[in-house]
DNA sequence: TTTTAATATAATGAG
DNA sequence: CTCATTATATTAAT
């Protein structure tokens, strides 16, 4: 990743006090070191401090320091990582709502149906068999019989008719929320991730426009995640 | 947040060093300025940055890092905005697929019902009017009629009498994501969110016990997401 | 009062 | 330029 002493190989040495008294990178080896150390203790003890510094030949406060610097790195890959993660949960869960409504929207058709033939059904009873009502499916009908199917909905079961007819199911914003879905598409979705929070106007106020930094097709992480890479 | 003058003030002064040559800190007229110029423009062109510069009585270059290093803070600031962006979509999402679902329940028992009472109807039409079929609900008559509503679902429509009986809906996995959203709960939804990514075992490869470091309930920016603050 | 963790920031170098 | 890294300074908490 970083060789061991790249200053002496650069052509501009400014200021040769940097390489004297400050060595501005570790070795692959402390690196390594380090590393190892971190993955067993993400914060170190004055103790093991000045011990590792001994076999690094560094002084105890550059190892704190590398220490509190990776623990800092370390949160902001776990922010990205949680974020891929949630945005996989959205996706699957909004597949998931897509199939739900799908399903829905066969037993809306297939309740019409029943409902329908069991009208022509009764017209066609009171010619064969007079005023005999033909099923019992009034709004008593469900009260008296399975209310505990579907007691905490009092509008989502209406008994009459025209309960489950299309134009019922866009009441709860369905259609609009599902359009906000991340899968996997690329800058759209962050237009639509952002325009919920900045509705459309131009307010700078520490909310600088991001499309600036994050110019389309660039490879910053931000732009990764919402793309979905 | 800062004076323009700390050091001379602190007890302990081990460099004067640093306060001749490196300036440390720029003074807060500098940072004002250097923030409304990042607010209207995220990049600075070569021409306007030496003028900054000559205004704020800086070298160009400073003021190019400031941008640069402003750049990167605020990106990560947008990671943050995402998640939280994107955590409530997915519970707003996670609240509509509840509802949906128990309006999916509802309908399966408007549908038991109404098949319940057919059957019913049908045995009493037997004895009422013969053999005469009662209602037209044969496979026959769905591709016949109402196909249009619920082409893309083979196996959604299903005109058997049994087809949406409660036993079916599980067959997605609904109730086993659904378990896994982000209320706005605390720490247990963090574990949840990561019990995904690390199933249970203690494999350290860069990939450290998360706990260790944002420990629960602390105030962890992490945390402090995943909380829902 | 001293030390440290957390945080913000300045600066450097590699890609 | 971006990105990762080293280092410093400040603040809060112990």
């Amino acid at each position: 990743m970083m060789s061991a002493d790249p200053f002496m190989t650069m052509k501009k040495i400014k200021k040769s006090s940097h390489n004297e008294k400050n060595q501005r990178r570790f070795s692959d080896e402390q690196i390594k070191s380090l590393e190892m150390m971190f993955e067993s203790e993400t914060r170190l003890e004055p103790r093991k401090k000045v011990q590792l510094a001994r076999e690094l030949s560094l002084q105890p406060r550059p190892v704190a320091i590398w220490f509190q610097n990776k623990r800092a790195r370390w949160k902001s890959k776990q922010l990205e990582t949680e974020f891929n993660i949630l945005r996989q949960n959205y996706n699957d869960l909004a597949s998931q709502f897509e199939s739900l409504k799908k399903e829905n929207q066969g037993l809306v058709s297939e309740l019409d149906r029943l409902n329908e033939a069991i009208q022509t059904k009764q017209d066609e009873g009171r010619e064969c068999c007079g005023d005999q009502t033909v099923v019992a499916l009034s709004s008593t009908d469900h009260e008296s019989e399975k209310e505990e199917n579907t007691k905490p909905e009092p509008e989502e079961v209406r008994p009459e008719m025209e309960v489950y007819e299309k134009g019922h199911h866009d009441d709860y914003g369905y259609n609009s929320h599902i359009k906000r879905e991340y899968f996997g598409g690329f800058e759209e979705e962050a237009d639509h991730l952002m325009n919920i929070v900045e509705p459309a106007d131009s307010c700078l106020t520490s909310s600088v426009d991001w499309r600036e930094v994050f110019g389309p097709a660039n490879d910053s992480s931000m732009a990764r995640i919402l793309a979905g890479f």
